[in-house]
Parts: structure tokens; sequence; C-alpha cells
DNA sequence: GAGCACTGC
């Protein structure tokens, strides 16, 4: 294992620097006031103390990006069976057809021709890596043969619906009731008794059974004999491991370092579509078994050129296909919201005569709306995000238009800045794209850039890990003994940057000791299923008695909007404004969303109510959910008091914000933002907020605002600075 | 003042 680690920060000088800092810090903030002087004075200590220099920070960061980006090929390297280039049968001169042959799509093999393979390859080795296309059946049929070698197997899935649905399958399949020797776990529901062998569940659930089973176990005699097997599993299946979350690398990791033990019975079993396995055979130097499968055939179209506007590009392209091709659905992949209503209104324009419909599809828009693109219905062109990539599956697509961009979050360790950026698609993705054509009948897919800038795209996209905040999962992973985790052996690791700066916040909160190891409060905190500033508000609500309150808002803080979004030309769009603005409080979100639930409380939870006033019911479903959870984590408490302000900033001290000359300023960090202007707080201008993210779009922006007094901040950061 | 992809405990 090689470990490129150049530089390793240690507790005893992170100590010195704090001390020397803290008492400087310390007396600036007793005489914290609204001194322009002294405020530039704290943040300059907070600075230091940080020790993130912003823009040096922000150049490495983005190189780090661009290098992982950029994994060059070279342009010529042109395949042979590339050299058919001919204009395409769409007449459009813009493209170019090149035949790809993949070998893959000549032979078949089933599962049953290989489940041998796959058994012997367990025998002789802890971890064993399934490549095959979507299609192939591995995740209905694998797990399934494997339950006559090992009696208790868990198969994870990255989504609730997934699992759900394939477990209800493979039951069928065996012949059982649901929840007897096949069943389903995932959060809010569980389908499983003593008599399951096969279950299904997300990688998040497992994550937790380990979790609780290793807090059992602390407390157990029994420890030797339970050590052997993880979570009292014989076989964990990761299922869909190229997708690469967080709690997929987590899982990998952690899995093959217990594996290491000499006396380790777990087997582990790796399924993963193909492009990306050889970085998990390099990472665990293992077995492969390669399931060939065979789809239909899928001719593909390059632009000639690159352009800057895809979107138009996309949208003559959908029309040229209604216009020349016959018969066959069409689905483009596009970035958003915004960039689908455009495309959607200027197709309606250009093909009004013509018999086909054109449908939207992004995760926020109403259910009914989503459904309707699996009806039966004249031709169809479906305008979609990556929604269509992996999480919705539709049927009867013959022609892929794929702009090769998509939009994704990104953290930017050096601020604390989210920022939602256009990323050019990755070959792996690009692959994915075009195989929602030719699922059930040969396809064409017409790619929005030059074949050279395909050669150029990255195998794979960034994993999520290299991409995201770090606090929670550094969390967890100090909650399950791991302290070192600058050392934890990822597949990728994650910057120095990001693990530092996660691990300075526990260590700020408690949650840590200067040592590195989690607390009891941490271990408080790693116990609430939420992101760790809302956990420590909780705690803090307890403590002064607003409990209920903000369980409530902080069930709502875990999704973006309780809303669905509707645009100003839809029929519905000023009943809908009207709802928005009833509901917006003038002190701000988190008070708009007790507004929302207590009224929704008050119609005794009822849909119509939430059909009337725009909400969306599975986001809110999920949300009473969430909050009853929450609330059984503290039991018998009463709300005896209102001042919901002084537990957020508990929580929350870190993303405060000032009012500056012509918007706001965070106290850490210094990062120039403005109100989201959805939200309620907007005309109030009120002197401190603290907010709940801060993303980047045009300008910095907080979501989900609350007023707070300065005292209210006061007690936390003297707190903090004390200890 | 200006509008965010998708998941999960």
């Amino acid at each position: 294992m090689t470990k490129n680690k150049t530089k390793k920060t240690t507790y005893g000088k992170k100590d010195k620097l704090k001390k020397r800092i803290k008492h400087k810090l310390k007396k600036t903030v007793e005489s914290y006031s609204d001194d322009p002087v002294k405020l530039k004075e704290m943040d300059d200590l907070v600075k230091e103390l940080t020790k993130l220099d912003t823009i040096k920070c922000e150049v490495e960061e983005a190189d780090r990006f661009k290098r992982y980006f950029s994994k060059s090929e070279n342009v010529e390297d042109m395949p042979e069976n590339a050299a058919d280039i001919c204009a395409g049968p769409l007449g459009i001169d813009e493209f170019e057809h090149i035949v790809e042959i993949a070998d893959d799509t000549q032979i078949e093999e089933t599962i049953d021709d290989k489940i041998g393979e796959i058994k012997s390859a367990l025998k002789n080795s802890r971890v064993v890596i399934v490549q095959g296309n979507t299609g192939c059946g591995k995740t209905t049929k694998i797990p399934r043969m494997l339950m006559d070698e090992y009696r208790k197997i868990v198969c994870t899935q990255p989504r609730r619906l997934a699992a759900i649905s394939v477990a209800r399958k493979v039951a069928g399949d065996v012949g059982c009731d649901l929840g007897s020797k096949v069943g389903y776990t995932v959060r809010f529901d569980d389908k499983t008794s003593s008599k399951t062998r096969l279950k299904f569940a997300t990688d998040g659930v497992l994550i937790k059974e380990i979790y609780s089973k290793q807090v059992r176990l602390m407390h157990s005699h029994r420890k030797k004999k339970n050590m052997k097997k993880i979570a009292g599993y014989d076989l964990i299946v990761i299922d869909e491991a190229h997708e690469r979350t967080v709690n997929i690398d987590f899982l990998l990791g952690f899995i093959k370092r217990a594996l290491q033990s000499e006396k380790a019975r777990t087997r582990l079993l790796i399924m993963s579509a193909t492009l990306n396995t050889e970085r998990f055979v390099e990472y665990f130097q293992c077995p492969l078994v390669t399931i060939k499968h065979r789809s239909y055939n899928i001719e593909y179209f390059y632009l000639k050129y690159d352009c800057d506007d895809y979107l138009s590009v996309c949208i003559r392209t959908a029309q040229a296909i209604i216009e020349r091709e016959r018969d066959g659905d069409v689905l483009v992949f596009l970035t958003g919201q915004d960039e689908i209503e455009r495309a959607h209104f200027i197709l309606s324009g250009k093909l009004s005569g013509a018999d086909v419909v054109i449908l939207k599809l992004f995760s926020t828009m109403p259910p009914e709306e989503q459904d309707l693109v699996f009806q039966h219905s004249a031709r169809k062109i479906i305008l979609s995000t990556n929604i269509a990539e992996t999480s919705i599956t539709i049927e009867n697509i013959k022609f892929v238009v794929d702009s090769g961009v998509f939009k994704a979050k990104r953290y930017y360790a050096c601020n604390a800045i989210d920022s939602l950026d256009l990323i050019e698609i990755s070959k792996a993705q690009a692959k994915q794209r075009a195989g929602r054509a030719g699922r059930t009948q040969p396809g064409k897919v017409f790619r929005i850039y030059s074949y050279s800038r395909y050669l150029q795209m990255a195998d794979n996209p960034m994993p999520e890990i290299l991409r995201s905040k770090l606090h929670s999962t550094v969390l967890s992973m100090k909650s399950l003994g791991i302290t070192d985790v600058e050392n934890f052996d990822f597949i990728d690791a994650p910057s120095l940057e990001s693990i530092n700066q996660a691990e300075l916040f526990l260590y700020y909160i408690r949650a840590i000791d200067k040592n590195g190891v989690i607390t009891d409060f941490g271990r408080e905190l790693a116990n609430i299923p939420l992101e760790p500033e809302t956990a420590i508000s909780l705690v803090a609500a307890k403590r002064i008695g607003c409990l209920n309150a903000v369980a409530t808002i902080s069930a709502f803080l875990e999704y973006q909007t309780p809303f669905l979004e509707l645009r100003s030309d839809h029929p519905e769009y000023r009943r809908y404004k009207s709802a928005r603005s009833y509901f917006s409080h003038p002190k701000g979100d988190f008070y708009s969303f007790l507004v929302i639930f207590y009224s929704w409380e008050q119609s005794k939870f009822s849909f119509g109510f939430l059909r009337k006033n725009f909400l969306n019911i599975k986001t809110m479903v999920q949300i009473l959910n969430v909050r009853a959870q929450i609330l059984r984590l503290f039991p018998h408490c009463s709300d005896t008091s209102l001042s919901i302000e002084r537990a957020f900033c508990t929580g929350f001290f870190m993303k405060a914000a000032k009012i500056s000359e012509n918007g706001y300023k965070t106290i850490f960090g210094d990062v120039e933002c403005y109100i989201h202007p959805r939200d309620g707080l907007l005309s109030a201008h009120p002197k401190y907020v603290v907010f709940y993210e801060l993303f980047s779009l045009k300008n910095e922006y907080m979501g989900h605002c609350l007023e707070v007094l300065l005292s209210d901040l006061q007690e936390p950061i003297n707190r903090f600075v004390a200890k």
C-alpha cells in the first residue's frame, strides 16, 4: 500500500498554536462589539486558528480537481473500429457516425454459467469482485444463489427504493413471504425477522448496524467469539460499488481493515458495473469475475466540433430525431430545472403540429407529473436531469441525446462553501447514459460533444468523498474507534485539508479530545442521525427546554425544501405563490418550517392540506418520520421555552453572519454573502443571522436563515474560546 | 438583491 502523505499534523502542534491564539481570541471576544476594527482582528485570528490560507488553498483545490478530470489520453488513439466515419442518417452534417464494437455485446453469459466460478473464488479469497452491466441480473440472482453456501447475507443498495423492490422480487423468486427468509431494512421501514437469511439494506443502514453491534460488543464478555464476523454476517455484498458514494467508500475501507485480521470469517463480494473495476482489484488484490451480457446494439453519433451552446444543439437534435425518424421515444440529458423548462418551451413551439408529448423530469417536480414518463401515450421526448441516469429507469427509449455535462455539488474546505458546478461527465457516465437506449430495442445515441473530447474525458466521475464535507463522516469513523483518520486506507483518500478541518471542528465542539479520541458527548452526537451542528442544537434544546420546536425545524433542515417547484408559466402559479408567501415567516425559514408543520398537524396530517399548499408529500412524510425518530431519542421532553435561537446558536455559532454594507459577512471566514431570496428573512435585514448552509451560485448565498441576537451568539463563542 | 443535481442514517 502506498501512502503519499507528505504532511502530518499532530495534535500537540495544533494544541500549542491554539493555546496562543485562544488567549488572544478570548481577549478580543470579551470586548466583542460592532467595532469593525475589532471584528477584523477576530477574523484574522480565526483564520490563523484554522490555518487555512484561503487563496492558496483555493488554487490547490482547483488544481486537484483539474488533475482528476484531465486524465488525458492521446486524441490520436482513435480505435480502429472508429475509423468508419460517415454522415449520420439524420442528414445532420454536424454529426459523425462512429461505430463502436464493444466485445461484451457479442457474447451472452448467464449468472448460472458463472455462479460456480463466483462460489469457488469466494472459497479461496476473502474478497471477490463481480463485474457485469445493468440488466444481467446480478443483483437479483447472485445473492440468492449464494444462500446455500452462506447462512447470513446482507446485500447493500445505494437507494431505499432499490433495496425494497429488489427484496420483493427475490422473495418472490425464492417463494417466501417478504420478511421471512428474504427481507429488507431501510430507514423507517424494516421487513426482517429472526428467520431472515438474506437481507437487502441501504449502505447507510449497514454502517449503523456495524456501529450498534460494536457498541453492544463493548459491553459484552464474549468479545473474541463475536469479532470473527462483521456485524454477524457470513457474507456482505456491496452492490453498485461503481457509484462510489461516501458510504460505499467507507464500508469498503472498514471491511478491508476488518478482514486483515486472521480470525475474520466474513466474506466480501463487490458488485460493480464494468469500466472501473480495476481500481477495486488494485485496492483489494483479489480475483475478478466478469459476466458478459449482450444488450441491443447502440449506434453512436458524435458532434464534429465542440460547441459552447450545448442546449441549442440538444434541442435541434431532439427536433431532428422526431422529424426524421419514424418512431421511438427520445431521452435528453440536461443539467437542471431551468434548462429543462427552456428546452420544453422552445420544443413545444417548434413541434406544435407533431404528434409528440414533451415531458420534464427532475426530482423536485410533483410526483404525478413525474409519473407521466411511464405512461403509454404518443411519442415522447423526455427532458431529464441525471435522475434518469441511475434513479429512474424508463423503458422503450430508442434515442438518447447526451449534453455531456451535469451539475454537482462540491465542497471547498478552504472557505467552507458548497458550490454547485457544471461538470463534464466521465466516460462511465456517458456509457450509462447511452445504455438508457438499447434496453429493449436497438438504439441511437447523439453525443453533443466531439469524439476527441470524449476521449479526453476522465474514466470515472470523481468519488463523492473527494468533493464533500467530512464532518459527519469523520464523526462516525471516530465513533467506530478509528482515531487516525488521516491514515485510514481509503480507495481514494480525501484531502488533508478537509480531514483536518473536520477534526478541528469536532475538537472545538468537544466531540473528540486532544488525542483525536471520541468523547462521551461525541458518542451522543454520533447516535443522532443528523449533521453534527444540528445534533448539538438538539442537545442544547433539551437543556433549554425547546426540544420539540428544534426537532421539528431540524427535520425540515435535512431536506432542501418542503415545497414543489412550479414555474411562472404553470396554470396554478398564482395560487402557488400565495401559498408560499403565506407560510413565509418574517423571522426566516426556521420559523416558516414551524408554521408549516403546525398547520399540517392541525389538518390532522392530511394529504389534502399538502396538495392544496403545494407541499411535496414524499418530503413531508420523510420529515414527519425524521421528527419522530429524533423525538424517540429524547423521551419525556416537553417545551417550556421558546428560545430556539439560543439552541441553534449552540450548534451553528460557526455559521453566523453579520450585516455589512451591501449584504452579509460571515463571522468566521469573512465570506461576503447574501440571504437567499427565497428566505422570508430577506426583507427584515436582521443584524445577525445563523444559516444552515452556504452555497455559491453567481454570488454566495446563505440557505435557511434564522435571526439571532448577538447575546445568543456570545455564549457559545465564549464557551468555545474558554475551552 | 436573484433562483439548486442526486442520495442516505
